[in-house]
RNA sequence: GGCCCCAUCGUCUAGUCAGGUCUAGGACACCAGGUUUUCAUCCUGGCAACACGGGUUCGAAUCCCGUUGGGGUCACCA
């Protein structure tokens, strides 16, 4: 099966999660078959298109790892991937268009525009053009044409109706009474995405285009084109809208849509694909969690179901932590090293340390807050530890403590069964919990409550440092004695 | 509002195309318990859904119609 697949994105803002999306599924489905994934940048819109997020979208998609066979910044045998260098193409098969009949000069200002849509909307009637200009002769058209600014526009059928099958919702019928005559060419010579769009999939080749159910709408003015063209259109399939919360399409004010969001916020890339994947897809047995590769093995975008899935920050971030997990030391440390998170640590302080974090991290963010009581002493959390030692006496904690600490010193370079006994015996021995005398040491040492194991964290504090911290706190509790 | 798309636990979903194996399966979250020096991990269990109404059928989550609900779209933005 030859399949030709691409992403379009428009560079008008931070390279979006629906982008990366859209994109995994098509990525994924070319690579599938050994076909071609296109990255084409639809920069059209003169105003808003701006170099440096095409340049975020290229940064972006790498980091997910989803690699276009051709774009702008790699070429390929059906360039230029950027529709701004496009124009002469485009001007070429508009002309076509207007010879043909199936388009035409518009002149109708911006203003009338305006006024037209007003009052169809005060008269509650459908908006669109009403065709002012469709009726001008050929002739004149093109006079005016030379020294008047204007537009391009499709002329649709209005008595005909389109009809084409979604490879994902079966047939889809549009009356083409209720398709706008679309403007096909703006009056700075720049083409609308309805027409490069279809222009440009035909000449590079793409058979099926995977892309957001948003466009539904307007595939009959593509279709239009296709046909008008004499071209076979491809197989369209529109794949659902990630969802905010309230199930609106998913937006910046609702949630962070930035892919470089996620990037600099701790989580990795392959979180974000296999959570992408699984909106709206599912693995046919029960795992949930895979990697890329296997993805591409099982993808079809057949199984694609069609609601539209709420956005799950939460899932997401147990999601990232299952991946942290599931990376071994060395990657891990390369990760936090490479993504910025690893502060002050060096590799090999890395490597020893990990393994006490590792488990208690679901963002790569977690580790550097986590680990600073190892660098610095932290401040003791007394308010915690009094309430995890309600039924103890303080004076006796004390105590326990000063002498737990001693047994400490003694049992240095010994096993940590060893040592765990010989703090047992502390506790016994004055009638406390075991829980008590190590929350004591735990505070003193590790500042918190809920800290790594105790005796490994004290080994990479270092026996006198911790023993130093001990007797910090003891004299904090107990400081007139 | 017109047009179009969609509809299973709070959320992501399996099951729908080829109706019975579904007292509807899994995951996240939540709750309870276990392991554990805390936290986390890990393990066990629990809570929780076929939007509604008709129809077709011996039988419907699955097919049909309607209703309701949600979403998208109606730009010289994509």
């Amino acid at each position: 099966m030859n399949v030709v697949t691409r992403i379009a994105p428009s560079p008008t803002g931070d390279p979006h999660v629906g982008t990366a999306y859209v994109a995994l599924f098509n990525w994924a489905w070319a690579r599938k078959h050994g076909g071609r994934f296109i990255l084409r940048i639809e920069d059209t819109d003169s105003t808003r298109s701006k170099p440096e997020h095409e340049a975020e979208i290229h940064t972006a998609l790498a980091w997910l790892g989803i690699e276009a066979d051709e774009s702008p910044a790699m070429g390929g045998d059906h360039g230029p991937y950027r529709q701004s260098e496009r124009k002469a193409t485009y001007r070429q098969y508009v002309d076509e268009l207007i010879a043909g009949g199936h388009a035409y000069r518009c002149f109708c200002t911006a203003e009338r525009l305006t006024e037209l849509r007003t009052f169809q909307k005060a008269a509650k009637r459908p908006t669109g053009y009403d065709g002012k200009c469709r009726s001008l002769q050929p002739d004149e058209s093109a006079q005016r044409a030379a020294d008047e600014p204007h537009v391009v526009r499709l002329a649709v059928d209005k008595s005909a109706t389109t009809r084409w099958n979604d490879l994902l919702r079966g047939e889809i019928v549009i009356e083409n009474e209720n398709v706008d005559d679309q403007v096909l060419l703006k009056t700075d010579g720049m083409p609308t995405y309805h027409l490069a769009n279809v222009v440009d999939d035909h000449l590079m080749g793409v058979t099926i285009i995977m892309r957001a159910e948003e466009w539904i709408p307007s595939v009959p003015k593509h279709i239009m084109l296709y046909s008008a063209f004499g071209w076979q259109p491809p197989i369209y399939a529109h794949v659902p809208l990630l969802r905010n919360a309230d199930k609106s399409k998913i937006s910046k004010r609702k949630n962070p849509t930035s892919v470089l969001w996620y990037q600099q916020n701790g989580y990795l890339p392959e979180t974000m694909v296999n959570f992408l994947a699984l909106q709206g897809w599912s693995p046919r047995e029960d795992d949930e969690e895979f990697t890329i590769g296997e993805f591409i093995d099982k993808f079809d975008p057949k199984d694609i179901s069609l609601g539209g899935p709420v956005f799950d920050m939460v899932k997401l971030d147990w999601l990232n932590g299952e991946k942290i997990r599931k990376l071994d030391i060395e990657e891990l440390a390369d990760r936090l090293q490479s993504d910025g998170w690893a502060g002050e640590w060096h590799n090999d302080e890395l490597l020893k340390i990990l393994p006490l974090f590792q488990d208690r991290m679901k963002n790569l963010k977690d580790f550097e807050p986590a680990a600073a009581y190892l660098k610095a002493r932290p401040e003791p959390d007394l308010e915690g530890l009094a309430k995890k030692t309600k039924k103890v006496d303080p004076a006796v904690l004390v105590t326990v403590l000063r002498e737990a600490a001693e047994r400490l010193r003694e049992f240095e370079g010994h096993g940590d069964d060893e040592r765990e006994a010989a703090l047992r015996l502390v506790a016994e021995k004055h009638e406390i919990k075991v829980g008590a005398l190590f929350m004591g040491l735990r505070v003193a040492v590790t500042g918190s409550v809920a800290s790594p194991p105790l005796l490994p964290s004290i080994d990479s504090v270092g026996l006198d440092e911790s023993l130093a911290r001990v007797a910090a706190l003891t004299d904090r509790l107990a400081p007139t004695t």
